[in-house]
DNA sequence: CAAACTCTGTAATGATATAACATCGGAGTT
DNA sequence: AACTCCGATGTTATATCATTACAGAGTTTG
């Protein structure tokens, strides 16, 4: 029943490097970590990269042209809606799904008989750790 | 109290452009389109591009690379959340926002504590024609 | 007037992604 | 084994998207 197929050598580096990493990494980026293991040309690692965005192993994230590790590979049952909210900090990544988000995208969708086939969600803006840090050091400036 | 400003010759050919044309432009799709109007390098496009999604006139469709007039350029009161449904097929985009998909996010980010400061929606698929036709073509296949 | 600011134009470059082509190697035959 | 099919590989070159750096022109504002 599965369809998980064994990776083929490049796709293993590709998705270890970024599994390894707790940011988005670009192409370029995962190449330059894979040059010592003999990966030269940009097309080896979006090779990869094409067929672990399909089988959902990794996420492309479009507004930062960058890819990342899935965090739950295991929950790819169905066509669940996935949202990332991106520290623009720190980098890291939060990976959620909300049904009630999807029941109304899914209503749009009906009354348009739009045929939803991907759905990218994106929020960019700053964790928990990154707001507070930036809050302390605005509180210590207008505190002058 | 309107932040409105007077747009620049450069910014107005390039809104113009955008709102003439039913599908998204890339940046350099926009530039061959205003050659004959003196515009000759990328920047200068880039740059009225810049301002024009600040200002909330333009919206950049990062999963296309592309840019789109706004559609509703005068309901831009708050920080709305706006989702794109684009056509995979004709390219035509429909422009929408839901209140209830709002709240769910801003619950989320509420529990997270994650300061949003912007927000992507991007669905791809098939718009109501398109979809039609396409069935339409798969029926006459099967049915032969 | 001068300082500060914004928009402009141009050239060069950087960053991201794909096309085209030849080859290799395994899976399933025959 | 020889044959074919098919997907992955490696390499070069090129396409596409976006920014850096620098200099000049025009406006506001003190």
């Amino acid at each position: 029943m599965s369809t998980r197929r064994a990776l083929t050598r490049n796709q293993a580096l590709v998705l270890d490097t970024l599994t390894a990493c707790d940011e988005p990494l670009s192409a370029y980026a995962i190449l330059d970590r894979l040059r010592g293991e003999g990966v030269r040309a940009p097309l080896q690692v979006y090779r990869a990269l094409d067929k672990l965005v399909e089988t959902g192993l990794v996420h492309r994230l479009d507004s930062l042209k960058a890819f990342v590790a899935c965090s739950h590979p295991h929950e790819h049952d169905g066509a669940a809606v996935v949202a990332f909210a991106i520290c623009e900090n720190c980098a890291r990544v939060w990976e959620f799904s909300d049904s009630k988000i999807e029941d109304r995208f899914a209503a749009w969708a009906e009354a348009e008989s739009f045929l939803t086939k991907a759905t990218t969600i994106e929020i960019s803006g700053l964790c928990v750790s990154c707001r507070k840090a930036a809050e302390a050091t605005e509180g210590a400036k207008t505190a002058v």
